[in-house]
DNA sequence: ACGCGCCCTG
DNA sequence: CAGGGCGCGT
């Protein structure tokens, strides 16, 4: 796994950098334009650089975005509502939502905001809602025209005002949540509300609780220090953006430094308090009530969020406290080496404490989180912390349980953490800090990615979300005591609830992000890769994937790639170097829904070995929700259900007829050979290997998916229309090649009538035309540099023969079985092409980059007309036999 | 803005 | 051979 994500990284930062220095465009500065790259490419690619804020970064980002689609699609209803041009009013009342989630943690400062509706919060959100890449806190906080949120560009970026970052991101599932409340009955906003001031009034009292404005600067301060130092061995060339991104990001709440945290209730927070009740008198009527009733319930949301988050800091303080007692004699030496990766560790540990720590006293949250939840679909609750930690406690007792140094026993949270602890002291005593940080490194791995699951899958299918939500929590604690194989823990809650399996599917599947599951109500989003793109800015969150692969990278000691792309959304993993792997597989090849048996899990879970229970959730991908229209499969083609592995064997499966498309995607999500898929379970690759593989899962299904039906192929008629191409397309393409090297696609098909045409089959066969191409051009490079070598001054003495080189490695590549008469027109274009370039070459003309194109431009007029007997299906039989 | 083609990479 | 990025032409 190291060495993939070794290679993942190269690949990336190669890539990276060519992107960089190929930017041509002049997009004002270049420091706004990496910063845009660095938005970007943190949206939908890793962000693997900030991993410690990447946690809650990514899920806040999401959410704004989220919030904001949501918005967007409730403008009807607001406009009913409200007697105002709806967009403005929504804007605005958008703007107070982000604004309050972001700035009312900034303890004073946000006291004016509730009753004056601010200035600032306007302000911020405008800082926000801009999406301007910025890094000066100063933007922020001057006031200006509330700038309406710009869904399209915003969509991919950050929101979150640079100074409120460390609670924005908690508070934000929240306010996602709170949302869906809009369409309560006031009185139901009331009751609820009631409830929450109750909760809030309760955990006011709370220690922990402490404002935030003083501490934050000193908190990004010092994450801000610990990031850069961190991530300085993979700056290659964009560190200054990249760290200047990250600063604005902030690192993670969760993961920030505890040192400043404690403290009372603020004065700012029993002033908010006040605020907020005064507010709710004065706002008895219209539309203004909704709005600021909402507030209200965000901003105490966030004062929850607030507050256990430093509970979780607190006692992730203490976590790492015992760690260092015990660990620190013994780690002493390796630490001593200290580099970054040693750094890492460390926070890891921290990160590590804070979730298991912080699992328990999320119930409370928890409850909380639940009942909202009842009302809207409130998703978003699971974005909160509690469930974040409750997966967190229950990963890590999973984990406990793997290394068989857990008791049976997890019942109460106290026990739980003290079985940490006692995991941790023995791992010490016995194993060493070595395989403690190994295991806190899966643990956390598992945390993450199942928080980014869930995320996911919040968004996807908000009322889902509800009931999935539910059935996690209670299911998870239960889990491990019901039995050592933690296979069963996760996946029994769900069976009852049968809403819930749809979205489940890519809910407990960590690896499998991909929002396009079927559940997911977003209708364009199998169009183009362009709109994949917006896929995922709707819903999906690559980031949260992103620092998944990320944080497993570093934790493995491995820089993490920062290029991955679209790896996210999809998808399936199929054996997880984290331990999550090998659920990709089940997901993959579990068939929908219905509710599984236990009984199931069994043989799944054996060869899952250890795995987080969420992980082994059997639930298909959303993938799978394109049914792979294997004409000889009798449709069943591509995910293979769980039960598969007992069907006929998939060597049945006539891969001559396979898409060549879609075999080529099923190796890389099975790992090669569709027949042999089953074989995946019992496979261990490292996650970082998934996210490629899951990535052209979702290619096929976004791309293809969105192509007519393949559903028509009829797989039993005779007729030989197939909705992909076979390896005898690619060889007829290739005999075609010989006449026309820049074929239209509309030649394309005309002489590919037998296949069903798509964009997906379209691109293919242009891309394999230009891979002809490319093969072809670079051997008349070769060989006309190869003449010039040799002494051949005059184009003249050029030429090409069924017996030249030139021709044997054209032929070896295009007619490799050389079981086809090459028309000798060929031969002449090949030779006027050679001496083109041979010209070219003597003329010096090869120093301009672009001096192949006049060549390009002289071949592509020698296309001559492919022969009528390539439109017909059989003309391979009919080729060959002459 | 879109599609195409080249280029580079894996 | 496929992906992805980029530039160019429309």
């Amino acid at each position: 796994m190291p060495d993939h994500d070794s290679s993942t990284l190269l690949s990336g930062q190669t890539k990276r950098r060519r992107v960089d220095i190929g930017v041509k465009r002049t997009v004002g500065s270049a420091i706004f334009a990496r910063a845009r790259e660095n938005l970007i490419d943190g949206m939908n690619q890793s962000h693997s650089v900030d991993q410690d804020g990447d946690c809650s970064l990514v899920g806040d980002r999401e959410k704004s975005n989220v919030l904001r689609k949501l918005l967007k699609r409730a403008n009807s209803y607001e406009d009913s509502i409200m007697p105002f041009p709806g967009a403005t009013i929504i804007s605005q009342l958008l703007k107070n939502n982000m604004g309050k989630n972001g700035g009312s943690d900034s303890g004073f400062q946000g006291s004016g905001n509730l009753s004056s509706g601010g200035s600032e919060i306007q302000a911020e959100d405008g800082c926000s809602n801009s999406s301007r890449e910025r890094d000066s806190p100063s933007d922020c906080l001057s006031p200006g025209p509330p700038l309406p949120p710009p869904p399209s560009s915003s969509s991919f970026r950050r929101q979150q005002p640079p100074s409120s970052h460390n609670s924005h991101a908690p508070s934000q599932p929240l306010s996602l949540s709170s949302f869906d409340l809009d369409r309560l009955s006031d009185e139901h906003l009331r009751a609820k509300r009631a409830r929450v001031e109750n909760i809030i009034r309760g955990m006011s009292h709370s220690p922990l609780v402490r404002p935030n404005a003083g501490d934050q600067d000193g908190n990004r301060d010092n994450e801000n220090g610990s990031n850069n130092s961190d991530h300085r061995g993979d700056g290659n060339g964009h560190g200054i953006s990249s760290n200047e991104h990250r600063r604005s990001d902030g690192a993670s709440s969760i993961l920030s430094s505890p040192g400043s945290r404690g403290g009372g209730v603020s004065a700012g927070e029993a002033y908010r308090e006040n605020k907020r009740k005064q507010r709710l008198a004065q706002q008895q009527h219209s539309f203004t009530q909704l709005v600021c009733s909402r507030q209200e319930q965000r901003q105490e949301e966030r004062r929850q969020l607030k507050l256990q988050l430093e509970d979780m800091q607190k006692q992730l303080r203490q976590l790492q406290e015992k760690f260092y007692q015990i660990y620190d004699s013994e780690t002493e030496e390796e630490e001593e080496n200290g580099e970054n990766g040693e750094s890492d560790r460390v926070r890891e540990r921290e990160e590590d404490g804070n979730l298991s720590e912080d699992s328990i006293r999320s119930d409370g949250l928890e409850e909380r989180h639940r009942g909202r939840g009842r009302n809207g679909h409130d998703d978003l609750s699971e974005l909160d912390p509690g469930l974040f930690l409750d997966r967190a406690r229950a990963l890590l007792r999973e984990q406990a349980l793997i290394n068989g140094e857990l008791e049976e026993d997890v019942d109460g949270r106290e026990e739980e953490e003290r079985n940490g602890e006692r995991v941790m002291k023995r791992r010490g005593g016995a194993a060493g800090g070595r395989q403690l940080a190994e295991t806190l490194k899966q643990e956390l791995n598992c945390a993450v990615s199942q928080v980014v699951d869930t995320v996911v899958k919040g968004f996807s299918s908000p009322k889902q979300a509800v009931g999935h939500h539910i059935g996690c929590h209670t299911s998870t604690p239960a889990a491990p005591s019901s039995s050592s194989n933690s296979s069963s823990s996760c996946p029994p809650p769900f069976a009852p609830l049968p809403s819930l399996t749809p979205d489940s599917r890519f809910g407990s599947s960590a690896l499998a992000l991909s929002l396009n599951g079927d559940g997911s109500p977003t209708p364009n989003y199998h169009h183009s890769s362009n709109q994949r793109l917006h896929c995922f800015g709707d819903i999906i969150v690559p980031s949260p994937l992103d620092s998944f692969g990320g944080l497993s990278s570093r934790l493995s000691g491995m820089p993490t790639p920062n290029d991955q792309t679209e790896a996210l959304p999809l998808v399936v993993r199929k054996s997880g170097g984290g331990g999550g792997g090998e659920n990709g597989n089940l997901s993959s090849s579990l068939p929908p829904p219905a509710p599984h048996h236990p009984s199931l899990h069994p043989p799944l879970t054996a060869s899952l070995g250890f795995s987080t229970p969420s992980f082994r959730h059997p639930f298909p991908l959303p993938l799978m929700g394109y049914p792979f229209q294997n004409p000889l499969g009798g449709g069943d083609g591509y995910p293979p259900g769980p039960k598969d592995h007992h069907r006929s064997s998939p060597d049945s499966m006539d891969m001559t007829r396979e898409t060549v498309s879609l075999r080529t995607k099923m190796a890389s999500l099975g790992g090669g050979h569709l027949s042999h898929h089953h074989h995946l379970h019992h496979r261990q690759s490292s996650p970082s290997q998934h996210g490629p593989e899951g990535l052209s899962l979702s290619l096929i299904k976004s791309e293809c998916g969105d192509l007519q039906d393949m559903s028509d192929i009829s797989p039993y008629s005779g007729s030989t229309i197939q909705e992909g191409l076979s390896p005898n397309h690619l060889k007829k393409a290739k005999l075609m090649f010989f006449y026309t090297r820049y074929p239209s696609s509309n030649m394309l098909k005309m002489f590919f009538s037998d296949v069903k045409f798509n964009r997906c089959i379209t691109s293919q066969l242009i891309k394999w035309f230009s891979n002809f191409r490319e093969f072809y051009y670079i051997q008349m490079e070769k060989f006309a540099r190869q003449a010039i070598n040799e002494g051949v001054a005059a184009v003249e003495e050029l030429a090409v023969g069924r017996d030249s080189e030139l021709f044997r490695a054209l032929n070896m590549h295009y007619n490799k079985a050389n079981d086809f008469e090459v028309p000798n027109r060929f031969l002449e274009v090949a030779q006027v092409t050679l001496r083109e370039f041979f010209n070219a070459i003597v003329a010096g003309k090869d120093a301009d980059p672009s001096w192949k194109k006049a060549i390009y431009k002289v071949i592509c007029k020698l296309d001559s007309e492919v022969p009528e007997v390539f439109k017909s299906p059989n003309c391979l039989q009919e080729l060959l036999h002459d």
